[in-house]
DNA sequence: AGGGATCGGATCAAATTCGTTCATTTCCGG
DNA sequence: CCGGAAATGAACGAATTTGATCCGATCCCT
């Protein structure tokens, strides 16, 4: 009704512009005191003010040039880097994958980095119901109050940082939703979507199992590559999103299997 | 009161104006204090007076420059803002905590900044079997081999990064561990623990449940405050663990209650 | 380890908003 | 018709917010 952009003109208040602030951080692990500035259209001055009374609240953590997640969440710089490592394509797929998503769906988001960029990416939406078995991928959802997030009981798999195991497979029966979103270590038209990992493995075929249609989300560097256990068949995927640097007679070949294809341009 | 027989050109009772004032915050979500006078046809100071009525209902949030839906911008500080308060006690509590800790041990561990702590002292065992339903105590553990780390399912309260619900609850029903460690906002000889958040203070009871002794962290700020919810009574704590600063007379009750007490010296 | 560049903190100034006081209007009962 | 109470609007000083600028601190690259 009443716009903000013609008539109103009604200034951003401190609290809303803190919160928007926050999300910014919520949702990308860090952004820099630049970007912020310049997403809430306020001076370096004051982004810095605000994020002053951010990290006095414990909301999130004040470093040089930025903020980032409170916590020890990301002081485990590895997998903040593989996050930010070769981003073009993981952000391209995130953002072709959330484009899948629509307000009020329930889904099931699987263990892995593009995954957790592609959540960062559901902040926008609206009354979803998220189910996942992975830390970063909760955390990176934690905080929006219009997005309910479930996770999965389990042992903790250290290294990526999702729950595995009869506990997790177990809280997964019995559901049913919309679509799943899961990655991988490799995907080929033979053999599916598999990884190296036995218990990631089990645990990922109950994540598709759980939904209705399975959403793959694989980077380029992984289309074509086999690991070793296999995780859902080709038949069973109904949707992949990829990057344009896939090799295109894999791609046919999913296609063929009639996987539904979603390339993002780089 | 209602006698708008005579249809001519009444004015406006104040009622119906703070209705509409009402609805039009509720309806943008923020408006402005200009748009808001404009709107009503009053002055400014009029709206003003308005809005500190209904923000004294609890009806908006009031801000430099206009007023919000309450509840929105709202980032629940309280638990957060402990974090950084008294690092020193919790440090020191959570070292004594982890001494109450052996090799091959398996725990619960709650929620709360403390038990974090208390978690990442957890690092120098070996063997240990932890249950917790926090993820920043499952992140700390993440990456220590030798310490199992199972969560909990459930669902991510955002702002103190729990699990909550009944798939928490039912994760831990049948489980059997020999000590919980947990934490609260308040404690009390004759309340116990308490905590502000219903969902929280279940999950709490079903964590103390799991475990043959309940062992409380709690600094000398929460000593002999009482929280909204019980989450364990007095009789039901094994052990508790705070620092030299909490009020003699409060430990001197619990002790008489059976608890047994561990004061860290700051 | 050093130099250049960038960032953070502090002070100051401008603009806007808030709270209070006071005058005016309106409504109601006697 | 009149007096009082409540509500509304106007005005002015105080407080808050915001942005600009300067200078010290920090970081990065060589």
């Amino acid at each position: 009704m009443v716009d903000t952009d013609s008539d109103g003109r009604r200034p951003v208040f401190a609290a809303e512009r803190r919160q928007r602030i926050l999300e910014l951080v919520r949702a990308n692990g860090a952004v820099s005191l630049r970007e912020l500035a310049h997403a809430v259209q306020s001076s370096e001055v004051t982004v810095r003010r605000d994020l002053r009374a951010l990290e006095s609240e414990g909301l999130l953590n004040r470093h040089h040039g930025g903020a980032t997640l409170p916590g020890d969440l990301n002081r485990e710089a590895s997998y903040v880097q593989k996050a930010t490592l070769s981003s073009a394509e993981k952000s391209a797929i995130a953002d072709l994958a959330a484009s899948l998503v629509e307000d009020g769906d329930a889904i099931v988001v699987g263990p892995g980095t593009t995954t957790q960029e592609f959540a960062r990416r559901l902040s926008r939406h609206t009354e979803l119901a998220v189910v996942t078995n992975s830390l970063l991928v909760a955390q990176a959802l934690a905080g929006f109050p219009r997005i309910e997030v479930m996770l999965t009981g389990g042992t903790l798999r250290g290294p990526i940082l999702a729950l595995v195991g009869s506990a997790a497979e177990r809280s997964l029966a019995g559901l049913r939703v919309r679509r799943a979103f899961i990655s991988g270590n490799g995907l080929t038209a033979d053999r599916g979507l598999s990884t190296p990992n036995m218990q990631v493995a089990c645990v990922d075929q109950a994540l598709a199992a759980a939904a209705e249609e399975v959403v793959v989300l694989a980077d380029h560097t992984k289309i074509g590559i086999d690991a070793m256990v296999q995780t859902v068949s080709a038949e069973q995927i109904d949707h992949l999103v990829t990057d344009d640097a896939a090799p295109r007679d894999v791609l046919d070949e999913l296609g063929g299997k009639g996987v539904r294809l979603h390339v993002a341009q780089i």
